[in-house]
This record gives C-alpha cells, sequence and structure tokens, in this order.
DNA sequence: GCCGTTTTCGGCCCGACTGTTTTCAGTCG
C-alpha cells in the first residue's frame, strides 16, 4: 500500500471536518486544513521520503505533532486520531457539511437532536418536516436543505478555465454597460488562472451600488438568484455556474481586486502580515488605528498600495496561493513571470493529415497572425490509427511539402516534426531513420494508462533514452475533470529531460493543462526547460496559447524557463546540442539498459 | 495545532447576507 501526499491530505480535511462538528477549537481545525493543502500541494512525495530513511522537510504550518501524524500515516494509511473520531461520529456525516447552507453547527444539531448520518437520512428528515421543529431551523432552511440534498450535493461541478472564460467575458462586458460602473474585473480564480474555476467573483465600482445589482438580476443568463444585498448579489447561470457580484465605491478599487482575487490562504496571509504592523486589511481599504479608536485610511485604491501597505511588491495573481510568494516577496526574490508576448513559436501543432482541421499553409498563415516566428508540425504517428497517424512514407511527404512551403512563406518557418507514439515498451512508434530527418520528435504517451508507477515510469524515461526525443508531449496524461493522470514518477521525469536536454511539454488546451502548474514548479527547480505549446487541431487553437501561459505563471515560469520563449536560431541550436550529446552512441541503449543511465544521471545531481 | 521585528503564552482575517430572531448565530467567500 503505497501512501501518497494526496492520502496524507485526506485523512488532515477528515480530521478537521469531524474536528469541526464537536466544535472544536476552531483554530485547531485551520491547522489540519492547512497542513492538508501543505501536505497536498507539496512536490515531493513524503511516504517515499521517510521510506528512504530520509528526514521530513520543515513545513510551515506543520509542527512536531503534525508531523508525528504525517509519519504515523505514511506507515500506516491511518491516524489514531482519525480512528478515535470515527467511534464518537459517523465517517459519512462529513459529507452533510458539502450541503450548501449547513456547516458544522447545524450539522452537530441534526445529529445529535435527529440522528441524521447521511445524505439520504437528511433528505429523508426535510421531507417529513422534523428539521423546521429544530430550533434555530425554519421552514425555508428545511426547503433548502431537501432540495440540495436531492440535488445530491447539488453536484456543484468546476469548469474549466476556457468555459469560464466564455460566461466571465459575456458577463463583464454586460455588467460595464451599466450606468454609472467604473471598473468591472473578474475576480477569483479566474483571474489566479486556476485550471478550473468553481464560480466567477465579479467585482464592479460604482457610486449607485443599487443600479449595478438592479442590472445584475435582469441578466439573460440568470436563471435563480441565489441571494442579493446593497452591495453583493450571488445567482445561478443557466449553465450551472455560480456569479457572486460584489459593487464597492471606486477609492477601494484596489483592495476589494485583492480581496476578491485570493486566494483565501493568500489573504489571510497578508492581513496577518498587516495585523503585525497595526493594519486591518479588508475590501475597503488598509486601514491604521487612530486616537480614540478612529481608523485613518493608509492604502487600498491600488493593488499596489495594499501590497506596498505590508512592505511587498506587487505579487501576481497567478502567485498568490500562499505557496511562497510573499516569503520570495520579502526578499525580493519574486519570478519576472513569463507573458504570452515572450512566446517566439510554437512547438505542437496538427493538420487535415491527421486529425487536424486545416491545411498545413492555413495552419501556418494562423500561426503567423497569432505573433509566431515557427511552429513545428507534429502529426501523430501510424499506431494512432483513430487520428489517421502518420506512417514513414507519409511524413517523408509532409517533411518535403514542408520545406517546399517554406520557401514560398515569409515571416514564418516551419518546422518538421512529429508526436510521435511512446509505445508499451517505451520504444517509439518510428523508426529512426525517419526521425533523423526532423527538427524534433515530440513523445506521447497514448495507449496503455493504467500500468503500474513503476513501469510506466520506466516506459517513459526508456522513451527519452531515444537520440531524436525532444519534447515530452503532456507528461501526465490527465484530462481535466474528465481522466486522472497516469501514475509516474514525475520527479524522476523531470530529473531525466534535465539530464538529457530534454524540454517537458506545457500542453496549452484547455482540457489539458499538462505540466500542471506544481510539476511547472517542480521543473524550473529541477532546471528542466518547458515547452508551452498549443497542441493547435485547427486555426483558432492558437488562441489556447493564453491559458498554457496562465498555467506556466501559476508555476513561476520565467522567460528563460521556457523553450519557445527562444528565438529560432537559440531553439535550433539547442535541439542540436541535444542529439549532439549523443551522436558517440549510433543508436540508444537496449532495453533494459535504460534504467542504468538514469539512475547516474540522478545521483549526479 | 502553530508560532514569534511585541510574544514560548496568547493570540490566531474580516465582512455581507440569510433566516430566525427581537439583537444575532450560522454560513459563506
Amino acid at each position: 500500500m503505497a501512501v501518497h501526499n494526496a492520502d496524507i491530505a485526506r485523512v488532515f480535511e477528515e480530521i478537521a471536518d469531524l474536528l469541526e462538528i464537536q466544535e472544536a477549537n476552531p483554530f485547531r481545525v485551520r491547522a489540519y486544513r492547512n497542513a492538508a493543502r501543505t501536505v497536498g500541494d507539496l512536490r515531493i512525495d513524503l511516504a517515499q521520503t521517510l521510506a528512504e530513511g530520509k528526514p521530513l522537510p520543515k513545513l510551515p504550518g506543520i509542527g512536531a505533532d503534525l508531523a508525528s501524524k504525517i509519519r504515523e500515516i505514511a506507515e500506516t494509511g491511518t491516524t489514531a486520531l482519525v480512528e478515535r473520531l470515527h467511534k464518537e461520529l459517523p465517517p459519512a456525516i462529513t459529507a452533510l457539511l458539502r450541503i450548501p447552507g449547513l456547516g458544522p453547527k447545524r450539522v452537530r444539531a441534526l445529529h445529535r437532536e435527529l440522528d441524521i448520518r447521511t445524505i439520504e437520512q437528511l433528505a429523508q428528515a426535510a421531507r417529513e418536516g422534523r428539521i423546521s421543529k429544530l430550533a434555530g431551523f425554519g421552514a425555508k432552511t428545511e426547503s433548502g436543505i431537501l432540495e440540495a440534498a436531492e440535488a445530491h450535493l447539488t453536484k456543484k461541478q468546476r469548469f474549466k478555465l476556457a468555459v469560464a472564460a466564455q460566461y466571465a467575458e459575456a458577463l463583464a462586458a454586460y455588467l460595464a454597460a451599466t450606468k454609472g460602473a467604473g471598473e468591472v474585473v473578474v475576480c477569483g480564480s479566474f483571474r489566479r488562472m486556476k485550471e478550473t474555476v468553481g464560480d466567477l467573483d465579479v467585482l464592479v465600482t460604482s457610486a449607485a451600488p443599487a443600479a449595478v445589482m438592479r442590472r445584475f438580476a435582469k441578466y439573460p443568463e440568470v436563471k435563480e438568484m441565489l441571494a442579493s444585498g446593497e452591495t453583493r448579489a450571488s445567482a445561478l447561470l443557466a449553465g450551472g455556474l455560480q456569479v457572486d457580484v460584489r459593487v464597492v465605491p471606486k477609492e477601494s478599487f484596489g483592495s476589494a481586486l485583492h480581496y476578491f482575487t485570493g486566494s483565501k490562504a493568500h489573504n489571510i496571509a497578508i492581513r496577518r502580515l498587516g495585523q503585525a504592523q497595526g493594519l486591518k486589511i479588508n475590501e475597503y481599504g488598509v486601514f491604521k488605528a487612530g486616537k480614540g479608536g478612529a481608523e485613518r485610511r493608509v492604502a487600498g485604491d491600488t493593488e499596489a498600495s495594499v501590497f506596498k501597505a505590508v512592505g511587498l511588491p506587487f505579487i501576481a495573481p497567478e502567485l498568490r496561493e500562499d505557496s511562497g510568494e510573499i516569503e520570495a516577496a520579502r526578499r525580493g526574490e519574486l519570478p519576472q513571470l513569463i507573458e504570452l508576448s515572450d512566446l517566439r513559436g510554437d512547438l505542437h501543432a496538427h493538420t487535415k493529415a491527421t486529425d487536424g482541421k486545416n491545411a498545413l499553409k492555413e495552419m501556418a498563415l494562423a500561426a503567423k497572425a497569432a505573433g509566431l516566428a515557427y511552429l513545428a508540425i507534429t502529426e501523430h504517428s501510424r499506431r494512432l490509427t483513430v487520428a489517421h497517424g502518420l506512417d514513414p512514407r507519409r511524413l517523408a511527404r509532409q517533411i518535403d511539402e514542408i520545406e517546399r512551403l517554406n520557401g514560398e512563406l515569409a515571416g514564418i518557418t516551419l518546422l518538421k516534426g512529429i508526436e510521435v507514439d511512446i509505445l508499451e515498451d517505451g520504444t517509439l512508434d518510428l523508426p529512426d531513420a525517419i526521425l533523423a530527418k526532423l527538427d524534433l520528435v515530440v513523445g506521447a504517451v497514448h495507449s496503455k494508462f493504467n500500468l503500474p508507477r513503476a513501469q510506466q515510469t520506466e516506459r517513459i524515461l526508456a522513451a527519452m533514452d531515444s537520440t531524436f526525443f525532444s519534447i515530452l508531449a503532456h507528461p501526465s496524461g490527465r484530462l481535466i475533470g474528465a481522466r486522472e493522470a497516469y501514475d509516474v514518477d514525475m520527479l524522476k521525469i523531470v530529473r531525466k529531460a534535465k539530464a538529457r536536454g530534454i524540454a517537458l511539454e506545457l500542453n496549452a488546451h484547455p482540457e489539458r493543462l499538462d505540466l500542471t502548474d506544481v510539476n511547472c514548479r517542480m521543473a524550473k527547480e529541477e532546471g528542466a526547460l518547458v515547452a508551452i505549446s498549443s497542441d493547435a487541431h485547427s486555426v483558432h487553437d492558437f488562441d489556447n496559447l493564453r491559458f498554457g501561459i496562465g498555467q506556466a505563471r501559476r508555476g513561476w515560469l520565467e522567460k528563460a524557463d521556457v523553450l519557445n520563449a527562444r528565438p529560432l536560431a537559440e531553439l535550433r541550436s539547442l535541439l542540436a546540442r541535444r542529439t549532439g550529446a549523443k551522436a558517440g552512441s549510433a543508436s540508444r541503449p537496449p532495453r533494459g539498459a535504460a534504467k542504468a543511465p538514469v539512475r547516474r544521471a540522478d545521483r549526479a545531481r
């Protein structure tokens, strides 16, 4: 039984839920929640670290007690505390907390007074009118609970960033047309460019909040108003996305922007910083206590002023996860984050020859229009029959076609590439003879997603030993909300990439965003290059690069960390240097021999 | 349960909205 960080995080989250229902010290509850987040986001595998006899790293918010619980969970999969809590409360009760409107106090009351332990029992009790008879519960609460329980946790799904963007941009334009409205900004996880968005937080500045609220209520896509006050309202859109609109006066724009952008953990950390300096920070501004309890406003008109008030430089929204950005800001070591305009080319695209929708030339012109100087054409290889993958003969024809087009095109250079399948045994789907004719080789796993971790990892590492391997496409294989990542030791893969001069792709397709933000940061720390690629299947898909950039920024990537931020000449020399390094060995090592160099490469670090 | 530009004890972010209440607790973000 291998325990991973996610398992440890889940136990901590469950402890937090159960303690909360028991009305334990809320700060103790928070300590467990923070620990769950810290461990869940961690790049090194804690159980594996311990198994190798290494000490636990010092982690923020994890002291002696939580560290010992991590060791316990790593060894046994559980901890005495959660086992004890399970004896005191039915484990399924934590699901009740997920019902909107039910918090720990009410869950506790429902359990104590009505012995409710499951969502089914909750719905039954509501139907029978037993809940409204409890103190503190009324008819309205009861019907709300019933509705939510019957909708089975209301299935509040998260929306992929690109989908949320469509709703967000339309709604923002609509609200901006309100008379008296100033700034309209969609904040929250959308502004932080998270891969998925749970709801939209829209900030509007106006001296007349009522007009904004009225107009919002009339938005054609609003299916149901969930709440509406003088300065704040929530609604469910027809598409199922929840939107919260908040109006503040113009002078509060900066502090409100900061506040509603979050993350919550980042905000708490910033407020604590302020608090230590005698400052109170809320969505209206930064305040200093004056004589006789009077408060004096010291900042808040711009976001930068909020950071400045607590002695920090501006921190980009994508970094605001309380995962080291505040410490980095304090030390003056914030990254100079990559921007969309830094991209010089795109290293992964398809055409009609396989499963793309447009012709070679159309793709080239679209890339040029997107401001790119080069575009690699990387069709699927023959094994991917559903995509009409290329065999050596068809690939050779495309190579000729690209060379001919390059003579004709101006302002854009096509690179000859392939997205070659990595077969189950770690060999590539096309022979070296044809790969040698290409500018770059993008290797990808498209089959056998459920191999055991060690085998899947070895498969990819072996493929990366190929002389011609340039970029590992969508390294985790996950499809957001649809397919889990395959089980691999990403750290080993990242280190191998660094050792071999191979780049890791950040596939910018909204359903992939793979590398993930967390793995981008790992790549950066290990010194491996990242290629931010559109995986375009049509002329419209270059627009997706912005989502890749968002993810890269969340992963702290700078221009220097990104392969396709290099001008063409530099890119070519990087690609050549890699194959040149292996030029001494005539062909890649036989299978099985791949393991030894991997370990050497790891140890060399 | 954690942690220290003031602390090894005593703090721990802050405000809006709702429903059930007669002044506020609970929930949410």
